[in-house]
This record gives structure tokens, C-alpha cells and sequence, in this order.
DNA sequence: CCTTGAAGCTACAGTCGCCATAGCTCTTAT
DNA sequence: ATAAGAGCTATGGCGACTGTAGCTTCAAGG
């Protein structure tokens, strides 16, 4: 039996995220000691590093509480869970489409400062003249949380 | 002069942005009509459009609030401004790196993937067995809000 | 002048995925 | 028996917005 400490240590996770998890239902409510302090068993200690795996590679905590109860019906095809990764695989793509872009404009911009007064800034310039710019200020929003 | 929404559409912001900005004191407090409507003049139109351009390259409104009050100190060197970019660039370098080592992860997940039931699925598998990946779990956190 | 409908107003709650704090209680080793 | 460390609940905060409720104002048409 593991109290949340150890859990947190060998998952890599904070005892808050794992608390938190739990009060969102990811995680199911643990045993308690008789004191009242959570305890926990290896079917936890599986669960929660299925968690914290699928979260370096991006997916949403909704994702992965769709790929939690898919994995619960083993005899159900595995095309959901494939759409699901191919989902995420297709956001991770369009996000580093767009940051490869914006290296670029920055690029462009640190390359043309000439170090001189604020006045004449390359910088400044260009981030107040919209018109040079490449990307589309106007386009759709974001797609995947930081990862 | 303009609407708040009139200066939301010439910047591609929306209305609750604008005050947002105003609300953290990223934009000055506008004039006002007789019945305590904003009005917006081309400073107001020319900064936005600033803070929006910043913004799309992925700057966050600290980064931004610094280099307005720089730009407005004329005979300030330009070296701040410059490292304020640098770091953003490195900023978007390093998220590459990090989604560019996701993507091929997720790849090679999807790839083994053979397409039968669920309780054979190598997606399931590799998130479930943290040996077999790449990444490093305990790694330290995030750089950027996502752009 | 009056009405109507769009646009604006304030204030507050919610998003996502946690992290931090305050002020307790429990466990465990000495 | 005591003291340190870990756990407990509840709440608030982060960044950068977005959405809602319930009003008021504005501009155009009749």
C-alpha cells in the first residue's frame, strides 16, 4: 500500500495533481487508513502512469479519460483509441506548422536589428507594422495545450 | 473616432480582449462618449495592433508591456528589445524541439498499431508501459502558452 | 418623436491543468 | 512522549482570454 507521497515519487506527478485527478474523476477514490489518509495499490499506481504518459505526449485529460474507458471494454475495436492518437497527431503537426513559421518571422526581425537606438529598431518596426508580416492575424486560435 | 467594436474588427481582436487589455493596463483607459461608450483614436488602433502582432509571435503580454515601454523611450539602446526577441526565439526553438520528439513518438504508436480489438492495441500498450518510450517524464515543465 | 435592434456597458463565472497556501491532523521514528 | 514530516480539506491563483446575464446607449427608419 502507497500513500500519495510514494504514488507522486514513482509516477513522477505532485500530490496535488494526483488529488486532483481524483476529484475529477480520472482517478477513482482510494482506500483510506484508519487516520483517513489515502492508500493506494498498484492498479492505481498503473493507472496513474498511463495518465501522466498520455500527458507528455500531449493529450487532454479529456483524451485520456475517453482512452481510459476504451481501454476498460477490451473487446471493443481499436479504431477509437487510433482516431484519438491520430488526433493528437495531426494537432502535434499543425502546432509545430505554425511555431516554424513564427521562428521564422523571428528570425527575420532579430536579423535585421542593427543594435542601435529604440528609435530605430527593426524590432519595434515591424511589430508595429503589421503589413510586413507573414503570419495571419486573424486565423483560428490554438489547438493543443502547452507540452 | 472609433467603437470598441469597430476597433475589435480593424484589429481582429474581440470586444472582451480590448477591455481585458484595458482591465491589466495593457491599453490606457480610451475617452468616452456622452453616455459612457469607449472611444478609440489610430494611438489606440496603432498600439493594439501592436500588442496583437506581438501576441500572434507568440510574446506574452509581459514580454509585451516591456517592449511598449521601451518603444517609448526613443533613445533607450535597442539591446533589450533585441534580447526580449532572442528569447522568445529561443522560446519557440525549444517547443519545436519538444513537439518535434511528440510527433515521432506519436508515429511510431500509431504505426504499430495493427487495427484489432482493443485489448491488442499498441496505442493502449505504450502508453501503458512507460519503459518502452522516449520521453522523460520527471523533465521539467513548459516554456510558452500555447501560440 | 418614437421605436427597434444592434452594439455597448459592468460584473462575474468558467476554461485548462495544475500549483500554492493556510491551518489543521496523522504517522512514524526515536 | 515528542517532534518532524507527510497528509488532510478548502480555497485562491496562474495566463490569456471567453462567455453569460441583465442592463443601457446609439443610430437609423418610420
Amino acid at each position: 500500500m502507497l500513500t500519495i507521497g510514494a504514488l507522486a515519487r514513482r509516477t513522477g506527478s505532485k500530490v496535488q495533481t494526483i488529488r486532483y485527478y481524483e476529484q475529477i474523476g480520472l482517478m477513482p477514490e482510494p482506500g483510506r487508513s484508519s487516520g483517513g489518509q489515502r492508500r493506494y495499490g498498484d492498479a492505481d499506481l498503473d493507472r496513474l502512469a498511463f495518465i501522466r504518459h498520455a500527458r507528455d505526449l500531449g493529450f487532454s485529460l479529456e483524451a485520456i479519460r475517453e482512452l481510459l474507458d476504451l481501454s476498460d471494454t477490451p473487446d471493443h475495436s481499436c479504431s477509437h483509441v487510433d482516431a484519438i492518437a491520430q488526433k493528437q497527431l495531426r494537432a502535434v503537426e499543425a502546432r509545430i506548422v505554425r511555431l516554424e513559421a513564427l521562428r521564422t518571422e523571428l528570425q527575420r526581425m532579430i536579423g535585421e536589428c542593427s543594435g542601435g537606438a529604440v528609435s530605430d529598431c527593426r524590432v519595434l518596426e515591424v511589430l508595429r507594422d503589421h503589413g510586413e508580416c507573414l503570419t495571419d492575424h486573424g486565423g483560428a486560435g490554438q489547438g493543443m495545450p502547452a507540452a
